[in-house]
DNA sequence: AACCCGGGGTG
DNA sequence: CACCCAGGGTT
C-alpha cells in the first residue's frame, strides 16, 4: 500500500467513526472525532488493557473509577487498597506502577496526566505504547503505537512473513505505523487500526469479506492472511507443587503476606509451603508453618495455569488450640474479613471452599476442587512459596 | 537480548 | 486442550 497511506487512513477513519465500540473511557459517541476522552480514563484503561481483553478490562474499569475518580485520589490511596480492586486482573506490577504513576503525576505534573510522549515514557508501567496511546487518544499527538492487534494488522497489510517479534522487524513495524499515521485524528486512526485487529483482522478467523481496507492489503490479496503473523514458539510450562494450610482459631484464618518482589507480590496467601524439600508428608510439611496445627484434613487439589507456569496446591484445613503471637507480615482474619486482603486467584478458590465449608453445600466441595491437567509438566526444585 | 510477570476468553 | 490477548520491567 505505499503511496496511498492518505487514502488508507481516509477509509480507516470512516470505517472507526460508524463501527467503534462505545467503550466507558471514550468519548461519547455523539461527540466522537471533536471531544477528547479524559486523559485519566485513558491511561487508567490502557494500564489495565496490557495483555488482557476488552470485556474483562470492562467492569474493573468502572469499579475502580469509583474508588478513585481522579489521579489524586490515586495517588493519596493505600498500595493495599489498589491491590485489591486489581484482585483477579493478573500482572500486578502494572497496579504497584500505576499507583506510584500517580503520585509522580502529583508532585510532578500537577495531577494532569502529561501531553509528551517522553513526560508518560518516564513514567512506571508506562512503556513505548501506552505512553503513544495516552499521547494520541487523549490529545491527538502524533504519537504511533504497535500492540498486538497493530502488529497483526501491519503485518497481513505488507504481508510480512518473517517473526515480527524479532529485533529488526519490530523496529519496521514501529516507522510502518509512524508512516502511516495521518496529521489529523492520530488517536482516532491509532484506535481504528486495534479496533479492526480486535473485530475485524483478527487471529484466528479474519472478516476479510467486510474489512474496509481489504483493498490495500497484501495478504489477502495472496490469500496468506491465516499464515500471519506467524505464530510464537511453545514454551513448556513449569509444574511448581506447593502444600496450602488453613489453619484456624476461633472463626479466624491465618494468612501471610507475600514478598515485595515476585509473582504475586505483596498480596497474601493461606500459609503456603513449597512441596519437595524434605518433607515428604503434609504432616511434616505443617511444622514449617511455624504453628501447632491439629486435625489435619485433606480438602482437595487446586490447579492454577500461569503463562509459563503451572501451580498444583494441596490444600488442608487444620486447627490450632493456641494462637500464638502475633508476628510480622502474618494476621488472623475472618472469612469476610478476607475481603479486605488482596489474595492471587487460587487463593480466592481456596477461600470459596472454606466458606463454603460452614454451609449445606459443603458436600459440594468436590466440585470446586480440580485436579491438576494430566499431561506431565516439567519439574523444577522449589525455591521460595 | 533474554527472561519474568496472571488471568480470562475462545474455538 | 491450545492459542490469543490494547506490554513493561529487570538483569
Amino acid at each position: 500500500m505505499i503511496g496511498s497511506e492518505r487514502q488508507f487512513a481516509k477509509s480507516l477513519l470512516k470505517w472507526y467513526y460508524g463501527a467503534r465500540r462505545d467503550l466507558p473511557w471514550r468519548a461519547p459517541l455523539a461527540a466522537a472525532s471533536t471531544v477528547r476522552p479524559d486523559p485519566y480514563y485513558v491511561l487508567l484503561s490502557e494500564v489495565m488493557l496490557q495483555q488482557t481483553q476488552v470485556p474483562t478490562v470492562i467492569p474493573y474499569f468502572r469499579r475502580f473509577l469509583e474508588h478513585f475518580p481522579t489521579v489524586q485520589r490515586l495517588a493519596d490511596a493505600d498500595e493495599q487498597q489498589v491491590l485489591r480492586l486489581w484482585q483477579g486482573l493478573g500482572y500486578y506490577s502494572r497496579a504497584r506502577n500505576l499507583h506510584k504513576a500517580a503520585k509522580v503525576i502529583v508532585q510532578r505534573h500537577g495531577g494532569v496526566v502529561p501531553r509528551q510522549v517522553e513526560q508518560l515514557l518516564a513514567l512506571p508501567g508506562i512503556g513505548r505504547y501506552t505512553a503513544g496511546a495516552v499521547a494520541s487518544q487523549a490529545y491527538d499527538q502524533r504519537a504511533p503505537i504497535v500492540d498486538c492487534n497493530v502488529q497483526r494488522v501491519l503485518c497481513r497489510l505488507d504481508a510480512v512473513m518473517v517473526d515480527p517479534r524479532e529485533r529488526e522487524t519490530s523496529k519496521r513495524l514501529w516507522q510502518r505505523a509512524e508512516a502511516i499515521l495521518p496529521q489529523k485524528h492520530a488517536g482516532d486512526f491509532n484506535s481504528g487500526l486495534m479496533e479492526l485487529g480486535a473485530t475485524v483482522c483478527t487471529a484466528r478467523s479474519p472478516l476479510c469479506l467486510t474489512c474496509p481496507v481489504r483493498k490495500y492489503c497484501e495478504a489477502a490479496k495472496k490469500g496468506a492472511q491465516l499464515q500471519i503473523p506467524r505464530p510464537k514458539a511453545k514454551v513448556e510450562r513449569l509444574l511448581e507443587r506447593r502444600w496450602v494450610f488453613c489453619i484456624e482459631h476461633d472463626g479466624r484464618w491465618l494468612i501471610e503476606q507475600r514478598p515485595a518482589a515476585g509473582r504475586w507480590a505483596r498480596m497474601w496467601q493461606f500459609i503456603t509451603v513449597v512441596r519437595g524439600q524434605g518433607q515428604a508428608t503434609a504432616k511434616e510439611a505443617a511444622k514449617a508453618t511455624g504453628v501447632v496445627v491439629d486435625s489435619l484434613q485433606r480438602l482437595g487439589t487446586i490447579a492454577h495455569g500461569l503463562t509459563h507456569r503451572q501451580y498444583e496446591f494441596v490444600v488442608f484445613r487444620g486447627a490450632t488450640r493456641m494462637r500464638p503471637a502475633p508476628r510480622p507480615g502474618r494476621a488472623w482474619v475472618s472469612v469476610d474479613g478476607l475481603s479486605n486482603y488482596p489474595l492471587p486467584r487460587p487463593h480466592v478458590r481456596i477461600a470459596a471452599m472454606l466458606a463454603m465449608a460452614g454451609t449445606e453445600s459443603a458436600r459440594q466441595w468436590p466440585a470446586c476442587v480440580t485436579r491438576p491437567e494430566q499431561r506431565r509438566y516439567l519439574q523444577v526444585p522449589g525455591r521460595s512459596a
